[in-house]
DNA sequence: TGAAACATTGCAGACCCTGAAATTTTTCCT
DNA sequence: AGGAAAAATTTCAGGGTCTGCAATGTTTCA
């Protein structure tokens, strides 16, 4: 949506660039999907799209990155989602909500995301990267729950299980949701999900 | 324990296999905790250790696996463990049992965990694989915990949540545990994690 | 001791990724 | 339109990771 709003605002250069960094990101995931993580190389990608390899690096730093794509919602755009909740909601709450809104957001390119995960899925090794644990996120995320719950970080360690929980659960939602064909709905499983965490995850 | 103990039924063979193993995980180690991940390359490890780079591969798939080490809980040792406790005890304190088992296998080798932590705590690109993100661990915990909930695996959620969120809770137990230097008991900040589970994460 | 089993090594080679310089394309200004 | 500036792509060179394969040692056991 971001990227289609702001196309048209753009030149014939950052429409191109934004054009061959989705073939790129297509032409890997459709790639791997079919073959495997192992059996495509960068240079497959790259020819599949008709550029040099040295130019699929100047898009991504390694061919896993490829694969995540820049979909996923950066650090400041899921903090930002965060801190725009009401402090008096309690903070697991919170990070629903904003695990909510970030499902709404995959929901729109179910295509590609389902495409995204089976290839997750397929290739375990990607699997960790799901939600962005680059640990770049999460310690953004991190550090908004501990301004939040008005706890100094590194202390406690509420932050750092609240945070590491709740990306448990949507990632736990989107391999559900990906399992089940995308048929039931994404947001519903997430809350799910923080239903079960909230409850302190009891015998089912 | 497990290496010492059997250490004295081994031939020399496997003596050296096991000492070779160890030299090199541990060059690894304080190399990388030196120099950082990036400034270090397989030749260097090798050397320190006196073999021949083609060894090293031999002993570990890639130079993160030297970091990670084989200390690792392997995936049936934690199932065991949780398959010990008996059926009408809980599943998410059933977990708590296994992670403190854990923990205190763990304590037990204080200096060298405290090194690696260390590691993983300067090359962040490290952290997903910590608590056997292998995604093999954690499906086979995934299904053990399955069966003692009495859930067919892949509709619920629950055990997957259950598990991941587990996982967490003892990541963070152990890095805490680490950022304040070794000092706290590790068991203990794992009921803490849990603790906080349990009751379902209520603000602080 | 001799043979089988196994560990180590060197070598060739595919692949990943990076820096720097050369080339082409796009943009912008007159 | 014309041409210079800016930016993207490409080529090239090179270091590092990791894998087969064949050769060479070393350990084990009969």
């Amino acid at each position: 949506m971001t990227i289609v709003d702001s196309a048209e605002e753009l030149g014939r250069r950052d429409r191109k660039k934004l054009e061959t960094r989705a073939a790129l990101e297509h032409a890997a995931l459709t790639l791997v999907a079919e073959r495997g993580l192992a059996a495509v190389t960068v240079e497959d990608i790259a020819e599949a799209v008709d550029v040099s390899s040295r130019t699929f690096f100047n898009y991504f730093p390694s061919k896993e990155d490829a694969l995540i794509g820049s979909h996923q919602a950066s650090a400041a755009e899921l903090c930002a989602r965060l801190d725009a909740v009401p402090a008096r909601v309690p903070v697991l709450e919170a990070l629903r909500l904003m695990a909510r809104a970030e499902a709404e957001h995959v929901q729109e390119q179910r295509e590609r995301w389902l495409l995204r995960l089976k290839v997750f899925e397929q290739n375990p090794s990607l699997l960790p990267r799901l939600v962005a644990s680059g640990s770049e996120t999460e310690r953004a995320v991190t550090a908004a729950v501990a301004r939040r719950a008005g706890v100094e970080p590194g202390t406690s360690g509420y932050p750092e299980l609240a945070t590491a929980a709740a990306m448990a659960a949507f990632r736990v939602a989107m391999l559900r949701w990906s399992a089940a064909g995308g048929r039931p709905s994404l947001p519903g499983l997430v809350d799910e999900a923080f239903g079960q965490l909230a409850a302190g995850l009891p015998n089912p």
